[in-house]
DNA sequence: CCTTAAGGCGTGATATTATAACATTCAGAA
DNA sequence: TTCTGAATGTTATAATATCACGCCTTAAGG
């Protein structure tokens, strides 16, 4: 992300958060751009690091709680097989919780889509709430051969 | 799952380990049975917990590489989102690895489909190797009102 | 102004999940 | 028998995540 699109998408994150009666505070928000920056998914305990360049004052329930906030914001997903974060690629407007990640293994890329719930062979009667789709493969700079 | 279907499935497994030039040895036959004993996903430290009746002789690296094995059967499969594993409920013909969950919240019951690879909006050129699909919500018998 | 209440955060401790590294055992091949 | 490789035992530690408590700021109400 360039640094011109990244203080596009942290003013366009304070304004989302605005809208819903919400804080961007500044913990949140260096945590936001921190994960924004990266070029892949992000460790808690990574960002954790990057929180403190001196000593003391950045314990892990502060990223955790910045974490949780802007996962409820929607600004951020969780890749639950990595343990990981990686920020939201989309407008804030409306598109629900589930987005269906695409993470390259050879050169840790997400590549976030938000199309049609995906289409399921839910069992009878099952109503889904949220849904995890992440697909790991090569994105196209990445194909053998 | 029935006593009698526990030891069919069992007695499958076995097979399917035999075929593919593999052991299933009283380690992984045991949690393999746990897993599948249990009605909803169990933890790896609980597996732990129900492997020693007795003192010592049961450490993480036990029961984590008993499920390792049982994951690359494609015996047991992982429940990335909640850090939980469940028994596969399919018979072991040459289906890949990816399953799709259904994780009921109310009553911890999941389903497992295996239709088509999952139809998705990936990325022109991404190739998928691994998907992870899990879908939570309540199932037939646990809808409200 | 003062008080109060709620949200956000700091801090220390701890819980939970998972792996590294090395020793031991055991079955089958040579 | 001896060797070898797979499986397991064992100790330690790494990596991920949460709890509990208290302080500080802020904004509202008096």
């Amino acid at each position: 992300m360039t640094v011109d699109s990244l203080s596009k998408a942290l003013a366009a994150a304070e304004a989302h958060c605005v809208e819903r009666g919400e804080k961007l505070t500044p913990v949140r928000k260096r945590v936001l751009e921190l994960v924004l920056e990266a070029d892949s998914p992000v460790k808690a305990y990574d960002l954790l690091e990057a929180l403190k360049p001196g000593p003391g004052s950045a314990k892990p329930p502060t990223v955790y709680r910045a974490l949780d906030f802007l996962m409820t914001a929607g600004l951020v997903h969780k890749v639950e097989a990595l343990n990981a974060f990686v920020g939201c690629s989309h407008t804030h407007d409306g598109h629900g919780g589930g987005a269906e990640l695409f993470i390259c293994t050879g050169c840790g890329a997400v590549e976030e889509r938000h199309g049609d719930p995906v289409p399921t062979n839910a069992p009878d009667g099952f109503t889904i709430q949220r849904s995890v789709v992440e697909h790991f493969g090569l994105c196209a700079a990445c194909q053998p051969g």
